[in-house]
DNA sequence: TCTATTAAGTTGACGCTGTCAATATTGACA
DNA sequence: TGTCAATATTGACAGCGTCAACTTAATAGA
């Protein structure tokens, strides 16, 4: 029972050694053969589990996804913060996200590799952009009306930058400006000249 | 001497091919055989001319940068725009060329094909970071210490917003309301909240 | 003008990839 | 025990990037 099939669970373990492959060579390097390879199995094996690389990569990238929305809410339910400090918060741990794994960040937007139309990665994707727009909501800078406007303004900004940073812009720039404490001055720019806005 | 070699201007020829290419099948579609096979050539060609894909690519990459760069400066010098409206045009260029022509943008910021560290890119991506600041620092929106931060939240902000809608994000929701007319509003808002700070 | 040199293009091979069809094996259930 | 379906293996195929060996062509020097 504990291993009802030949390998047991061999789904989970393929996206284990996909997660690994991921951090440790890139989006490039997860490959199906190198999977199976990892995992110990033939190279045809996860056909009977994926319909083929893109439905693997995007699985992975559905659990990457939910494993960083689970973590923001966390660290967001646990303190008691001052509205506009939970938007910071929000946005830095996406940065530092992607930062401490620079792959697995790669991964969550990569049109090639992923399928973005997937429901089950539109559905947590749903559930990250609802999580951004309650925070701005929440926080009252601007008009009820503005609220989606504000939060995918925040959003990308976070993402552009984060996006830029990874491929090396500003990198040979002031780097001990840029990185998060340009992110923070950005933030401080864009939240407190909302609060400067009369409602 | 008008065709020097074999071919004559293969070099070119295979740039040429490589952006229809790009624009009627992605970046995946760009390999080597398929340029060769359009440009009427053996598969083993372009090596004389580019060390392997990526540097094809990355050359392919310079120069749409380079298009890109020159018709928004061309825009920006031919008309006579108050200075808020320049942020705007500079802006809203770079989202329409994304638009107009997704495949183009995708490639531009593709780490696994391209090479973001080439000289040549690396000097062309400059010019346009060089020519946001400029812009930025041209309005007067901010003291000249917050401009630089400035100019790369708006940089930030565009990017984000183009490669989240690039990815096919809010699309499903109010499409009527996002994609060009969204920026607008937050260009709007990123540009009319810092007029209301004081000096 | 003839020849030597070198750049440019061809051919064929190698190992890698994703995917499919055919086959073998295993576990579960009747 | 015997059947069946799920699961894994094997082998094949086409496409890819890249390299080495070879052929062709254009230029430069005598």
């Amino acid at each position: 029972m504990k291993q009802p099939f030949h390998h047991g669970s061999l789904k989970q373990a393929l996206l284990d050694a996909s997660g690994t492959l991921l951090d440790q060579h890139g989006p490039d390097g997860v490959t199906i053969r190198a999977i199976a390879r990892k995992v110990g199995v033939s190279h045809a094996a996860p056909v009977n589990h994926y319909k083929d690389r893109e439905a693997l990569l995007t699985a992975l990238a559905t659990v990457l996804f939910k494993d960083l929305l689970a973590s923001v809410k966390g660290k967001l339910s646990s303190k008691d913060l001052p509205t506009t400090a939970r938007i910071s918060v929000f946005a830095i741990m996406l940065f530092e996200y992607a930062m401490a794994h620079p792959n697995r960040y790669r991964l969550l937007w990569h049109t090639g590799l992923v399928n973005h139309n997937d429901p089950e990665l539109l559905d947590v994707m749903d559930q990250f952009y609802n999580a951004c727009c309650a925070e701005i909501a929440g926080a009252g800078l601007c008009s009820e009306r503005d609220a989606e406007t504000y939060a995918i303004a925040l959003w990308s900004l976070v993402h552009g930058y984060t996006d830029l940073r990874l491929t090396g812009m500003f990198e040979a720039k002031n780097d001990k400006i840029n990185g998060r404490p340009r992110l923070e001055a950005m933030l401080d720019m864009f939240l407190n000249q909302s609060r400067n806005k009369s409602p």
